[in-house]
DNA sequence: ATCGCACACGTTATAGCATAACGCAATTGA
DNA sequence: TCAATTGCGTTATGCTATAACGTGTGCGAT
């Protein structure tokens, strides 16, 4: 899915998780963008679905949280499953992709016939600055 | 961590859990255990808390939803990372270990230095059955 | 032009998931 | 016996997400 120009909502969310320096919670969102205008939980989410489907945010299942694709050049879309590593000191993420592991996985799935939709891989752990 | 034995709660939660045929959400569970004197939410989340930790459960955090564990034989903390497909139509759910893919991880993990805790992979999709 | 449609948006209400904080009872080990 | 630990029950609260309704705007087809 290509991104087509955001609407107002949509590039005022998508500003807020570049900005961020972590992945925020839809909750979080709202409350940083109530200055904008933002009043109700809907306008975030419905921005982020949008911007879930353009491939620019990713949502980390593991932490109810969303953050902005840090291969803006790319398109996440188009390169394999996307994995990330979230410390759970600083909440710093880092965002990877193996296509060794994809095969393996999609191999798996080719031999049990099972149609993979949307695959998440995320790692908690800590960073190498939080684990010291 | 070895299971000791179970109390009486965890014993209940464990049982909804294995003879349910997919994973099924906190308050799921809890539904189907008011006749045995289970009133709120907590008494489920503790069982739940112990049973993870023993690795008999798996929590799935793509759907809030847990699952027993479909190895009982063998210790599921033991083997390396655990992966699921979860069928997005009839909600079943395949669980398996592939070394590969957590060599893999754990390659890039070191690489980067990162301290991995706990890793998740979800594949959601239709299951053979469902996806014909 | 105006009708119909798709889409974004705003609002209120509600549903679904998870934990905080308190107190009590049973167990255990010093 | 005393303190610490663990499990349990209850109430209240907080966090996450969606349903349902209505409004307005742009845009192509008739
Ligand atoms: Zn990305
Ligand atoms: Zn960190
Ligand atoms: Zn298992
Ligand atoms: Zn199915």
């Amino acid at each position: 899915m290509n991104a087509p120009a955001l609407t107002k909502n949509q590039a005022l969310v998508f500003e807020v998780l570049e900005r961020a320096d972590g992945p925020l919670s839809a909750y979080t969102i709202l409350d940083k963008l109530r200055d904008h205008g933002f009043r109700a939980p809907l306008q975030v989410y419905r921005a982020l679905e949008k911007l879930l489907e353009y491939g620019v945010v990713h949502r980390l299942e593991s932490i109810n949280a969303f953050v902005a694709c840090a291969h803006p050049e790319q398109n996440c879309h188009s390169h394999g499953i996307v994995a990330f590593a979230i410390c759970e000191s600083c909440g710093h993420v880092l965002e990877f992709h193996d296509h060794e592991v994809d095969h393996r996985l999609m191999n798996w799935t080719r031999g049990k016939k099972f149609k993979a939709e949307k695959t998440t891989i995320e790692i908690r752990g800590l960073c190498e600055a939080c684990a010291a």
